[in-house]
Order: C-alpha cells, then sequence, then structure tokens
DNA sequence: ATAAATAACAGTAATAGTTACTATGTAGGA
DNA sequence: TCCTACATAGTAACTATTACTGTTATTTAT
C-alpha cells in the first residue's frame, strides 16, 4: 500500500478520537481543512485501513459502520438515545468460546457484542423531562 | 391493531421456519401462493409484529435484518461464508449485566450478540477443496 | 344489512449508507 | 525525467429499508 497524504490524515483523524466516529464523521472533521477531500475517498481509506490492520471496523446493527482505534478484540455499547458508543470491558468472554464451539459445530472467528441501553447524560436529561 | 389476513400468513411463516428468515426470504416464500403480495408489506408487517412482541427483530452487522419466533433473549451465530444464522446458548450472559451497568454508567436495555465463524457444512466443503 | 370511518394494502418513489465507475492526478521506481 | 500503477475527486449506482399515494378491506355505527 503506497503512502497517500490523504490516508494518513484519516488514519490520524480516526486514532485521535474515542468516540469510534462513522466515515461521514471522520469527513466532516477532515474537510474543512481539505476542502476537496471527498466522502468517497474516506470511506475507501477507512476500509483499506482496517484490511490492512491498523484500525478495526465496527458495523454497527443499524446498519451503520463506526471506526475504531483499538485494534484488540473488545465489546461496545451503544446508547440508544444519543448515538454515542462506548467501550466496554465484558470479563472472561474468551471463555466461552469452547463451550460455543462443541455447542454449535461451529469454528468461531469473531465476536462483535454490541450492547444499547441509555448512558449516563441522556439518563439526566430524561429524568429531568420526566421530573 | 386489526385483524389482516397477509399479516397472519407472514407471522405463520416466520413461526415455521428455524432459519431466521429476512422480510424478503418471507416474501419470496408467501408470493407463490399470494401473488399480490408485496415486499412494503412484508416490511410493515414485520415491524409491526415485532413491535407488538409477536416476533423478535434481529438486526445484523451487515445492514440486514432477521426475523425470530423465538422472543427470549438469546444469541446468534452466523456462518461467514453461507450467511446461515442458527441459535446460541450463552451461559450465563445475564451475570456480567450488573457489572457492565456499573462499569459504563449505562443503563443496559438489549443485548444483541451476534458471534461469526464457519458452520459445519462450509468447513466440510472447504476442507474438501483445500484437499 | 348498509354505510361510514379508518387501518391495511399494492405499487412506487424516496432515503441512507455505502460501493463502483471514470477521468485526472500523483507517488515512487527505472 | 518519464513511466506506470495506484490514488484521487466527483458522480452514478447499489441494497436494504421506509415513506408516500391512491385503492381495498376490516371494523364500527346506523
Ligand atoms: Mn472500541
Ligand atoms: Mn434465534
Ligand atoms: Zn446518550
Ligand atoms: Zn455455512
Amino acid at each position: 500500500m503506497r503512502y497517500s497524504h490523504q490516508r494518513e490524515r484519516i488514519f490520524r483523524a480516526v486514532s485521535e478520537r474515542c468516540d469510534h466516529p462513522t466515515a461521514n464523521m471522520v469527513y466532516e472533521q477532515l474537510k474543512v481543512e481539505m476542502p476537496r477531500l471527498s466522502l468517497g475517498t474516506v470511506y475507501r481509506n477507512l476500509n483499506q485501513l482496517a484490511d490492512a490492520g491498523r484500525l478495526k471496523k465496527i458495523p454497527l446493527a443499524d446498519g451503520s459502520c463506526r471506526f475504531d482505534k483499538t485494534k484488540e478484540s473488545h465489546s461496545h455499547i451503544v446508547c440508544d438515545e444519543c448515538g454515542a458508543v462506548s467501550d466496554v470491558h465484558l470479563p472472561s468472554f474468551e471463555s466461552f468460546e469452547q463451550a460455543i464451539e462443541s455447542e454449535t459445530g461451529y469454528e468461531l472467528r469473531t465476536y462483535d457484542v454490541v450492547l444499547r441501553g441509555v448512558c449516563k447524560d441522556c439518563r439526566a436529561c430524561m429524568d429531568q423531562q420526566a421530573g
């Protein structure tokens, strides 16, 4: 994979933020400083970076994709109200793997565990409105 | 919700199969006997049935949705090769919930755990091809 | 039983997220 | 410096799904 200025900026953008941005969020951020950048380029490069193992792609159930600077296997929790995506540590999820493989006959490759709920901020908002 | 012939047939179609069909799979099955049925009607009714709690909606990471006759919370495993969706029992996943809520500050609503791997049949195929 | 109200329908257009295409530009090696 | 492959911007196409529009069917009221 040959060097490109755009790709490195896209990589840095994801690496420097903790909110698991979408392609469009990266595009909106970068186009301020790079007015000629196109959304297609962002998508293409994010996927290339994920294929190359420099980023992790997290496809969510709503059809959108998030990109993650953390490459190691870990789980996520999504706020149903504001859409925020946060990391969550699932203790000893790995211990299930053996049992699952023998129960299902599947050879397990990956697991993308996405929990859903309401974040602290949104709970506060909702309580205020209700109260 | 008022009775409709179409809705009951759509409900029965999902109830009678174990492969977690998509809206389109239900449509393909039913249109043979109901030539005037439309895909939009299938989508609308599957979502209504899910909202009413008569079916469970399982949005997958690839953007497609599966519908499940089993309404209780349970997890799924998807074959990366053939796309098959099977049930899988995750022992004591519930025991994590408390820990997750205090770690993240989220109020947990649901978890749609989708594992991915290769099913027994597809493994056999792949082994054969490899020789 | 008939008629009025309205929920559901079929058909089609629109949408969102993403990928593919095409012509132009640029990185990096000979 | 010049070549070639890869990257780009801009745009069209795509897939799964939802929304719109005029028609039909189910329910309720007479
Ligand atoms: Mn993460
Ligand atoms: Mn199931
Ligand atoms: Zn929130
Ligand atoms: Zn398979």
